[in-house]
DNA sequence: TCCCATAAATAGCCTTGGCTATACTATTGG
DNA sequence: CCAATAGTATAGCCAAGGCTATTTATGGGA
């Protein structure tokens, strides 16, 4: 279910949750980095993606294989890979998602850059009901 | 590095950061766990471990087999598991960071449950600088 | 036009962390 | 004291996500 965050409901052990959590973790970050490519530079090539993600060229193809047999991304040999309609929906989400864990932390006291670097892994693992609290407390301007 | 929880300094790009703390993840929840169950029962066996981890047997014979190898654990065939005096330290820590994510997020208005699954993913992923920002909040009891 | 540099794909390998099915110990009950 | 059962280990499989080395396309410049 690739368009949905973490199904809240199913593992009824923690750890298998986190499990799935983190298998729909690389789709998305990679959704969104697509998202941000095309908008950036009009297209994504193969070769900026793997260069963002910090890993090697037949990596990130292999990845974007993954998108695509998913239904996130689309792409014809040795040209640029699009998102489809599921898969721009999930960059959305996931963008907002991780600005607003950048925003909590920061709020909270964390540095920026930390906050950022840590946003990273902590995104995945947040279900809808916490980011909803963490969205509060960002809005929120007398927070501290 | 078993011994600390997140190298901070290493990977220049935070995916790749992400992709560290995930690795070090299972070892971590491996030891904690182990350190649990020696303490209510006296011993920890790969079934008990199984039953926790929500995994077959021999997927925690193998994970057992990879915290020998690293030097966090000990046991000999057929025979109960036990901790390295590192792999106790690391249990021990993981424990305390658990907790305090879980009571962050609760006082941070999430309930109790969805605190607990969620931490379960967010923990590994929070820095040193992080955690002692959720410390403070938790220790705060004027905080909200 | 054609050739070459660059980009992408492919082949082939590794480790981790899952699984099932099967073989082997240990222990406990008769 | 020995057999049945419960608990572990082993074999062998799979997918994901890494890698390097190599082949194949593409597109621009001479």
């Amino acid at each position: 279910m690739p368009d949905t965050f973490l199904d809240e409901t199913k593992p009824a052990n923690r750890f298998a949750r986190a499990r799935e959590a983190q298998s729909a973790a690389l789709l998305e970050d990679y959704a969104e980095m697509i998202g941000d490519l095309i908008e950036e530079l009009g297209e994504a090539r193969v070769a900026d993606i793997a260069k963002r993600m910090g890993v090697s060229q037949p990596t990130a193809t292999k990845s974007v294989a993954r998108l695509k047999r998913e239904g996130l991304a689309t792409s014809r040999p040795y040209r640029g890979i699009f998102l489809t309609e599921e898969g721009t929906a999930l960059a959305t989400r996931v963008r907002a998602r991780h600005r607003t864990v950048v925003e909590f932390l920061i709020k909270m006291g964390v540095p920026k850059d930390i906050a950022e670097l840590d946003a990273e892994g902590i995104e995945h693992h947040v279900s809808q009901v916490t980011l909803t609290v963490f969205e509060k407390v960002v809005a929120d301007d007398k927070g501290d």
